[in-house]
DNA sequence: TGCTGTATTGGAAGCGCTTCCAATTCCTAC
DNA sequence: GTAGGAATTGGAAGCGCTTCCAATACAGCA
């Protein structure tokens, strides 16, 4: 109601120039105290907040980030990563007071058409994008529009492109390794979609870790999954038949699936059939069982995010930054240990 | 790279004055047709688009949407349900060439440091908030300031403002109904948060139920929860001493909460406890045994949640608009239907 | 008391677009 | 060939803010 305010307005309540107003409102120096005093006085009095889109047209630049996630939209809202990174990366935005725009690309044709809006360096200070499948050419005409941008996981081609990633090889090494400690020797894995760079990391660090060991790796203990329930599920009817003892699943959310393949064919977690997630999110410690997996620091990857962009924004986008996080393996019961 | 131009080069290019430019960028009548062509021709020579901010500035809106997510971010980020949410209102924005911008108030300082933003009709066109506890006031005080908004979810004071709702109590009779005409007649129930109508009205619709088939109300049968699976846990726990054969649970994160306490206490679904849920997103399907629940049309909820925002954008926002989308009982395992 | 240097102030230009309105051009009908 | 009207064009004024820069006020010093 009271918003047709502008600072006009203001500064002819106070008596002074707009450009004094102005000052004051934007905490520079040089005003008189007295006079600072008053039009503070006025602005409060009157509700005054400035019309962010002229001051972006003045200053050239939005405080607006857009976070972009690309296609694949089955897992983006099924399994709980990214609604977790979504929280990471809001709550980073809040505290840098910068406002989050979200952009869901689902179909090729939603891409296309809100390239534009996502390229053009008015609306958008800057852009983190959810890395996509390998072959994606996204990031890449992004990069060449010069939008100031980090990625979110690895990208498949090697560009000079600024990206956070957690180290999955080592994540899932150690997973395996674990399981190795256990004295498994018969370890199998379900993986992620192998279109995209964390899955095939992760199973790189699942035959590293065989391989380090001394155990041999077979075809037959490796079964392709994609990130969601059913394949999940899928798999492990598929790794049955071949008798592993123990396995090593790329997500969370495959492992419930895995579990009730299990269930259905009667055989007990761990007893039977030890199992390590990857993501440790909320749903993970109050599994039955309570999963040992392979914890990421969600939220922390989603505050980094930002923060590498505004420091890009600050100091220019080369060198590419790279930041990669550790994961922690976290043991519950699902794995055998505290039984053992 | 090509991003300092203006629409005054493309106009100098074309040899038109900057007005006429802007007329075929709009698609506007009175250009004549070899004009037109002309300048198309070198917007899509030079790869112009038009800076978003300053035209924003000049015509008075964005085409951006808020929408915001207000406290009980341990529920926000761990229920299925807000991501789907979202899901439904970034798709309907795509559609409708709108951005939406995301803000999360985690705390009150964050709620109070970003009510400005989200108030100011500067940088939002309008908002979508989704309804808070009982006794939050944001929406009041949002409605003040005069803010085109669109509530998710039933307010619980009776303000004069527009909001979209699933018919909970409908929803929660059709369950309990359901498990009357099983033949049971001890029939608990787990609450939502009960500092929420959504909760309020599902257990009014449970009551109801029992009410209208003759059966009595029982303090003892009634435990709450908040809505998350913990929750969803020691409910069951409470609720198991006083031996109900059924259960209508607020919603299905809860009903894994309940699963998990059944098992542990050795009883099986549904054959020693009947179990309906509430929300039908993805993981019931998949869950052991695949969970009777109430379905909501979540996506077309967030699409309409923006189709009326617009709506009221374009026409103004007296009469307030009132929607309540219907709910399914989809029938699986958990109630035992399939087996009586 | 007068002079130089610094702190305050406000006028005006500019950010890149839309749009009102007056000026010009083009048709058509007489 | 000309008057009248419609279609086309561009000048200029915004939208609400920031910021450069020149102008003014004030301080300290000799």
């Amino acid at each position: 109601m009271t918003d047709k305010l502008t600072l006009d307005e203001i500064a002819q309540r106070a008596g002074v120039s707009r450009t004094t107003a102005s000052r004051v409102l934007n905490n520079r120096p040089n005003v008189r105290p007295e006079v600072r005093e008053r039009v503070q006085q006025v602005i409060e009095e009157t509700g005054y907040s400035p019309n962010p889109v002229a001051r972006s047209l003045a200053i050239q630049h939005t405080h607006i980030l857009g976070l972009v996630l690309p296609r694949r939209s089955d897992t983006v809202f099924t399994d709980p990563y990214f609604p977790v990174l979504i929280q990471g990366i809001a709550q980073a935005c809040n505290d840098h007071e910068y406002t989050l725009g979200l952009f869901l690309l689902q179909t090729p044709e939603e891409e296309r058409k809100l390239l534009p809006r996502i390229a053009h360096k008015g609306l958008l200070d800057g852009l983190i994008i959810q890395v996509g499948e390998i072959g994606d050419q996204l990031i890449a005409r992004l990069l060449e529009k010069n939008v100031p941008l980090v990625v979110a996981g690895r990208p498949a081609q090697e560009i000079p492109v600024s990206y956070i990633d957690v180290d999955n090889v080592a994540g899932a090494y150690q997973a395996v390794s674990h399981l190795i400690r256990l004295g498994h020797t018969r370890i199998g894995t379900i993986t992620g979609a192998l279109n995209t760079t964390a899955a095939l990391d992760r199973r790189t660090g699942y035959e590293q870790a065989l391989r380090e060991h001394g155990l041999p790796l077979e075809d037959a203990l490796v079964a392709p999954g994609n990130f969601n329930e059913s394949s999940g599920y899928q798999a492990m009817q598929q790794l049955l038949p071949h008798r592993p003892t123990a396995i090593f699943v790329a997500s969370d959310v495959m492992v419930f699936g895995a579990l009730r393949a299990l269930s259905e064919a009667g055989l007990r977690v761990p007893e039977d059939m030890a199992l390590v997630g990857y993501d440790d999110l909320p749903p993970a410690a109050n599994a039955a069982p309570p999963l040992t997996t392979v914890h990421q620091p969600v939220l922390r990857f989603g505050e980094q995010a930002v923060e590498i962009l505004l420091d890009i924004l600050e100091n220019g986008s080369v060198p590419p930054r790279r930041v990669i996080l550790d994961t922690e393996l976290i043991i519950r019961d699902s794995c055998g240990a505290s039984q053992a």
